[in-house]
DNA sequence: ATGAAAGCGCTAACAG
DNA sequence: CTGTTAGCGCTTTCAT
C-alpha cells in the first residue's frame, strides 16, 4: 500500500479525445501556425524568440486539449525510434532478468525504451532481433550471442548495424563486449576455499570451447599456481548440466577420503554437486565445502550453505546500454568492459 | 553448442549500405515507380495484377540491394507502432519474468514486439508506462496495477486508452483482468494438507485489503467448511514479509503440540515459515508440513521439501496479450480471465 | 499492368 | 516574433 516517490512527471490530463489531438488542432484553436506551436512545445521558444504570452497560451491550451506528441511521427521525422533492444539468453534466469532491469533503468535515463527479447539459445530468434534492428524498429541492440549465430552477427557488423555484446564475445568480431571478469571470480572462489588447509581442491564446470568456462578455469589455475597448491581434480564436463555434475561428483566423493573443497563454476553444476552431497549424506562444511558461480535465491534455506561468486548483473546491463548509446551518438567506445564479481560467503 | 531450429526467416543479406535502401532506390534501379515496388513488396501484386516478370525482378533486386522496410515509416503511415508494453511489478521475480516470456512469445505470434517495463511498486513508473501508450509509442499496455496508481488507470480508461490488467484488478474499473484463480489454489493446498489426519491446520499470509490474499483466504475457508475441518490458526499478517511470518510462526510452533500443517499463501511468508522451522529445529514432514504459493527454484535442495501451488505464469502473459490484441482489433473481450493453478507435491 | 499524387504528424530551414 | 514550405518513407486511392 505504499505510495511512490520518484518521477515528477507531467500529470496525465483528464481530457478524453477519441481522435488524438495533433499540434495542428492546438494551432487552429489558438489561431497560430502549427510551427509556432511546435517551437513552443519542443522547448525551443527561446531560440525563436516566441513572446512569453504566446508561450503561455500554447502551454495552457495544449494541456487543456490533452495534447500528446505522436511518438511515431516524431520517430519517423527524426529517423530514430528511441528504442533499444535487449536480447538475452533466458529471461527466467534471475541473472538475465537482473540485467534486463539494469538495462531498462539506464535506457530510460537516456530517453530510450527497451524491447526485451528472449533468445532461448535459438539462432533464429537472434536473427529476428537483428532484423528488428535492420528495419529500424530499434536504434541499437544488446545481445548475448547465441551459439550457432555468430555468422549473423559478423554480417550485421559488416552492414554497419550498431550493437554491443554481453556475456560472450563472438571470436574475431570487432564489436564491444560487456561481461564479468570470470577469471577474477575464480580467484575469489579459490581463496575462499583455501581458508581450510586440509581439503582436496576440486574444480568442476562446463566445456572449454565456451569462453565463459575457459576464463573461469584459466583464472582458477593461475591462482592455484600463485598459491602453490595442486588441485585434486579438474572436471571439465561435456555439458554443464546438473545431471552430469551430480554423476561425476558422486564418483569423486567415493574416491576421495579427504574432505572436498569444490568450486562448481556454474549454476547448474552447483546444483548437481549439491544433489551429490545429499545423495552421499555429506555435510557442509565438515565433509565438503562449496563455492558456486552466480547468486542463488534463498541460499540460506538450502540444506547446504553455498558461498557464491556473484556477478554484478545490473551493472552489466547498465554498461551495455551506456556503450550502445555512446556508439549511437557516433563516439568511439571501448572494445571490452570487464566488470568485477564479488563473493558472498555463506557458512 | 546446440544449433537451433524454428523460424525459417529470410536470410540477412550480406550487402552493406551506410544509408539504408529505400523503396525509391529499388524503383529507380529498375526504372519502375515506387508504387509498383510497394505493391510487390507488400505482397499485393495479385490485387494490382503486376506481371509475374516484374514481381520477380522486384524481389530479386530488392534482395540484392539489401532492402528492408523502414518500420518507422510504416508505423507512422499506419498509425500503429506494432509494439505492446508489458509493465510488471518485479522482473527479478521468476513469477513476473515467466509472464514476460509467455507474453513476448504471444506478442511475436501476432507481429507485435514487446516493451517490458519494471514498475517496482512505483506509481510514477506506471504513469510513464501510460504516457508511452498515450504517445503511441506502443499500441496497447498490459499492466499489473501498482498500489497508489489506481486513479491513473481509471483516467486512462476514460481517455479510451487500450490496456489489460494482470494479477490485480483495480476496483470498479471496467477493464479486463487476467489472473490466477487463487481460491482454487487454496483448495488444492488444503486438500494436500488434509492427507494427514492428525495435524493442526494453519493459514498464514498477507493483509486482506490486497485482493490476492483475500481470494486465497476465501478459497481456503470455503474448502475448510466443505471438509468440515477447523483451522487451528488463521494468521493474517499486516505485511507479507519473511520477517513477520517467521516471528509469528515461531510463536505458533511454541504454542501447538500437534504437528502443524501450514498453508503459507505467499512466497515470502513461505520463506519466513521455513526459517521458523529451522530455528525451532523442526523436521518436514514429521513435525511440520507446508504448502506454499508460487514455485520455488531448486525446491528439492531446500532443507525442507515444500509443496507449492504454482501459477501458470506463461499462460497469464499469453492470455493478456491475446485479449489486448483482440481489443485492439476492436472486438469485445472478456472482462476477466481466471487461470487454474496446479499443485507440485514434494515430499 | 503501372504510375502520379496525396498525406500520415512533426520539425527545421528560411522568409518576412 | 511568427508563418510558409518542404520533406522524412511508405501506402493507397485513383488515373491511365
Amino acid at each position: 500500500m505504499k505510495d511512490s516517490p520518484e518521477p515528477p512527471d507531467q500529470p496525465i490530463p483528464a481530457v478524453p479525445g477519441l481522435r488524438p489531438i495533433r499540434m495542428k488542432d492546438v494551432a487552429e484553436q489558438l489561431g497560430l501556425s502549427q510551427t509556432t506551436v511546435s517551437h513552443v512545445l519542443t522547448g525551443k521558444h527561446a531560440r525563436y524568440r516566441i513572446s512569453a504570452a504566446t508561450v503561455e497560451r500554447v502551454w495552457k491550451t495544449a494541456e487543456k486539449m490533452g495534447y500528446r506528441v505522436n511518438a511515431m511521427a516524431r520517430a519517423f521525422r527524426a529517423q530514430k525510434s528511441y528504442a533499444l533492444s535487449l536480447a538475452v539468453e533466458d529471461l527466467s534466469n534471475p541473472f538475465w532478468a537482473g540485467m534486463a532491469i539494469g538495462a531498462e533503468r539506464e535506457a530510460d535515463r537516456h530517453g530510450y525504451s527497451l524491447v526485451v527479447t528472449h533468445l532461448a539459445g535459438n539462432a533464429g530468434r537472434q536473427r529476428r532481433a537483428l532484423q528488428f534492428l535492420h528495419e529500424s524498429r530499434v536504434d541499437g541492440l544488446i545481445v548475448s550471442p547465441v551459439c550457432g549465430g555468430d555468422r549473423d552477427l559478423v554480417v550485421a557488423h559488416a552492414q554497419g548495424l550498431p550493437f554491443v555484446q554481453i556475456d560472450r564475445a563472438v571470436p574475431g568480431l570487432d564489436m564491444p563486449c560487456v561481461r564479468t571478469d570470470h577469471a577474477a571470480g575464480s580467484v575469489l572462489a579459490l581463496r575462499h576455499l583455501l581458508r581450510r588447509k586440509d581439503r582436496a581442491i576440486v574444480y568442476i564446470s562446463g566445456p572449454l570451447d565456451v569462453p565463459t568456462y575457459r576464463h573461469r578455469l584459466d583464472g582458477f589455475q593461475e591462482e592455484l599456481k600463485r598459491s602453490g597448491v595442486e588441485a585434486a581434480a579438474i572436471e571439465v564436463l561435456k555439458e554443464a548440466t546438473a545431471e552430469h555434475a551430480e554423476t561425476r561428483m558422486i564418483k569423486l566423493l567415493e574416491r576421495q577420503r579427504r574432505p572436498l573443497a569444490v568450486y562448481a563454476a556454474n549454476f547448474f553444476t552447483t546444483v548437481g554437486a549439491l544433489r551429490a552431497f545429499r545423495a552421499a549424506g555429506k555435510a557442509v562444511p565438515d565433509d565438503v565445502d562449496i563455492v558456486g558461480f552466480d547468486d542463488i535465491l534463498m541460499a540460506d534455506l538450502l540444506r547446504y550453505p553455498v558461498t557464491t561468486v556473484d556477478q554484478n548483473v545490473g551493472a552489466i546491463g547498465r554498461e551495455a546500454v551506456r556503450l550502445l548509446v555512446k556508439m549511437l551518438a557516433g563516439a568511439e567506445v571501448e572494445r571490452a568492459v570487464l566488470l568485477p564479481p564479488h563473493l558472498t560467503a555463506r557458512t
